[in-house]
DNA sequence: TTCCGACAGTGGGGTCGCAAT
DNA sequence: ATTGCGACCCCACTATCGGAA
């Protein structure tokens, strides 16, 4: 079951939970045996073999159907999907990624238990049964919270440097595989100001057009430095408007200081670093912005009042 | 008739395994 | 030995189409 986007509604028939940056899982256990499934139907059980013994001596030889989100944790506490990249594709024991990069299972919905498929049962009523699980560490049910104000989550989920919240309808049904509105998610996104350095080439339908956008910013000593590529977030009549204003612009050189960025690949191509645009973003790390997409031209500021993002 | 959900296709970021060089 | 690419993960977004409302 999916969630859908929006702001998060109010009211008694809500409850919130937190939003995991990690990988979705379901996880099945069958007379002693468990498997843990992505959201692509992929078996991935042996990239995390504690979870696995986990929930083996959690459902001992119960059926036992979950819904989850296998977590990594960087050394502050807070979620990183990177980290947890670094799990995903182990195939082998790999032992020492274990105790590198350890990981999570926080499950946020019980679907089936013993004999008793719960998927047609209330949320709540879900979740009470969920809570009669018996937990231990790596495995945990994450809390969920009614009647407490969604903005004020939304800043304990900052806080924590969360993806965001998810308020579901407290008498929802599960409804497997879909996209539903009784499931809300609410992503923490910033904005910020960028200087169009200049673009990629596209593929298939963008190559008459575009790619991606080469953004920049000013840094404290008023260079201006590369901070990643926007390629979402166009109208296909907003490529081809953008594209013609940078034909008209083009430089031979990068605008950046130093030149080039990183060794820009072949292919780049440079503009004079005059247009500002609006792009929204999850977070400025790495000195890259992570998920950016594309909000507009922002024809009310001018490329020298544009700073690093925060 | 209108609207919503599913799908396909493009883009971003990232790591690892394996084949090609 | 190094490099490049595909396979998986997360995601945002647009465009399209068919069926539900």
């Amino acid at each position: 079951m999916l969630a859908t986007g929006g702001p998060p509604p109010d009211g008694p028939e809500w409850a919130v939970e937190m939003k995991w940056d990690g990988i979705r899982i379901i996880a099945v256990c069958d007379a002693g045996d468990c498997a843990l499934y992505t959201r692509n139907g992929n078996s991935v059980g042996r990239s995390y073999p504690e979870l696995v013994t986990a929930l083996k001596r959690l459902s001992g030889t119960d059926f036992l159907m979950l819904d989850g989100e296998i977590v990594a944790q960087d050394p502050d506490g807070a979620p990183s999907f990177g980290r947890l990249q670094r799990r995903m594709h182990v195939t082998r024991p790999g032992e020492q990624l274990m105790a590198e990069v350890p990981v999570r299972l926080f499950a946020f919905d019980l679907l089936a238990v013993g004999d008793t498929a719960l998927t047609g049962e209330p949320y709540l009523e879900r979740r009470r049964r969920l809570a009669d699980l018996d937990f231990a560490d790596p495995l945990s049910a994450p809390p969920h919270w009614i009647g407490t104000d969604a903005a004020q989550l939304l800043n304990v989920a900052r806080e924590h440097r969360l993806e965001g919240i998810v308020s579901k309808r407290i008498d929802s049904v599960y409804l497997p595989g879909r996209r539903s509105p009784a499931w809300i998610k609410t992503p923490l996104r910033r904005n910020t100001e960028v200087v169009v350095a200049g673009w990629t080439p596209g593929a298939g339908a963008f190559g008459p057009t575009f790619g991606s956008l080469i953004l920049g910013a000013h840094d404290e000593s008023g260079r201006l430095v590369f901070i990643g590529l926007a390629g979402t977030g166009f109208t296909q009549a907003a490529r081809r408007i953008i594209r013609a204003t940078l034909d008209e612009i083009e430089t031979p050189a990068s605008p950046f200081d130093p030149i080039p960025p990183e060794s820009a690949p072949a292919g780049w191509r440079w503009v004079a670093p005059i247009l500002v645009g609006d792009v929204e973003y999850r977070e400025f790390a790495g000195e890259r912005l992570r998920m950016p997409s594309w909000k507009g031209l922002r024809t009310d500021k001018t490329p020298a009042m544009v700073e690093m993002p925060a």
